[in-house]
DNA sequence: CGAGGGTTTGAAGTGCATCAAATAGTGTGG
DNA sequence: CCACACTATTTGATGCACTTCAAACCCTCG
């Protein structure tokens, strides 16, 4: 397996890329050109280590495909996962305001293509153009609410509680009638992203079952309404289902 | 006792406490002195509530002096307090990203003097001033950085561990001999921040004070070195003593 | 088929929450 | 200055949820 692989085709191609996340959305085309002027695809095998924190970092990513876990350790070796991110997520720009030393680690935990970007530029269009720079506020302050939340959801959810929301947030929660949810990632890696054991996720995801209406088969989750999921999970938490942005 | 006086002194004078603050040290004086053109001091009792989470708002605060609390709660009233804040610390300007909807309460906890600014000013400065916009992404930066530790404490750090590291944060971690630190509020107070019930709070500390060499006399708590205090706190923390910023 | 990782189950332990009650501390009016 | 009321804090007893350690099971893949 390679390691890493560098992809010919000229950085403007990729501009396209940067299209489909919020924070370039709203960008002129000769922006998102010189954006994506030093950008190059890179391929990484499962398990590859991209940064660890407090790594100095010249680049952040933009997922194209596979799943990324962004987490901190702690001397005795006790991960703390920060998020687990897929296809249209950015990651390592975070590092642009830390002096450019990344505030946590990075690993691929399913092969993944990504696009690498220099910080540098990200640095200057933003000291050029408020409009990007209040796009960039914008997402940071997105990203402050889901983490208010994830440490709600761990003061006061239980358990099934933090799975049955974890669950709603991998579906269209506008749906009103039967679904059917794939996992993502192993059920182990699913049970650390909610800081807990994988013990205890089997368990819990049991007792949700239980207590819901969920058929469980494998990483197949099933039910005929999401109603009842929504009202177990959601009685714990200050927002109101339907969750706003995907965040219970 | 009176919930809100304004006070009549020309906003002009007010834009002098603007300088007190990070975002706003490195403002020209005319930029200050926009920014705090409508600001007025107020003076609020303890427990006064000054906006609950999902209002509407078109303000931000300036602490001057006092304690300030920001929390939310679920519907069955539980609270998940988001931070504790006294002088020179701002809140409020997270709305401005939120459409203008406050994703927190806030409450008095202690009588205290905020300074009280109009987010649409702000909005302005910042869509028309790039270094403006910079120094917010760098205070927002810190937010998120600060939240992801707190993160990290309540999934792998003891009640001790919290308090402990709760304490470090009270004192300038670069004194190396003896030391006392002054609680600057309600132990119930410290307790729910820190989410944990008073009573654990108070067994906790007792284990702390048994494994450390810290010695407690109600609300003071004194000790020969922070070393001990350290090694015991952090070593379940992935950032190393001494803590940067003072968030351990 | 057999090896190995992911997952589940069982049994026992730990830490925090909860309920209840005692104690300390603070401010009040007399 | 004292007694009282009220709140903050501590202590005790008990319960529950999650963790830990151990072992079985299952599933995939060579």
């Amino acid at each position: 397996m390679n390691l890493h692989s560098a992809d010919p085709v000229p950085s403007a191609n990729h501009a396209h890329y940067l299209g489909m996340i919020p924070l370039f959305r709203r960008c002129k085309p000769e922006q998102m050109a010189r954006l994506a002027q030093h950008a190059h695809i890179e391929h990484h095998p499962k398990g590859k280590i991209l940064f660890i924190s407090g790594d100095q970092t010249d680049s952040y990513f933009i997922i194209l495909n596979g799943w990324v876990k962004l987490f901190r350790e702690t001397l005795d070796g006790t991960q703390a996962i920060v998020d687990i991110l897929t296809s249209r997520h950015m990651f390592g720009e975070t590092a642009l305001f830390e002096d450019k030393i990344s505030p946590f680690s990075a690993e691929i935990v399913e092969q993944s293509t990504l696009l690498r970007l220099p910080l540098q530029v990200l640095e200057n269009e933003i000291a050029a153009d408020p409009a990007l720079a209040l796009s960039l506020l914008k997402v940071m302050a997105g990203y402050r609410r889901q983490q208010d939340q994830e440490l709600e959801h761990t003061k006061i959810q239980s358990a099934p509680q933090r799975i049955g929301c974890f669950l709603l947030r991998l579906v269209d929660q506008r749906i009103t009638g039967p679904f059917v949810i794939h996992l993502p990632y192993d059920k182990t890696l699913i049970a650390s992203r909610l800081g807990m054991q994988p013990e205890t996720f089997s368990r819990a995801l049991t007792r949700l079952k239980d207590q819901t209406d969920i058929r469980i088969k494998g990483a197949t989750i099933e039910g005929d309404s999401l109603d009842q999921l929504a009202s177990f999970a959601c009685s714990a938490c200050s927002s109101s289902f339907p969750c706003k942005d995907k965040n219970c």
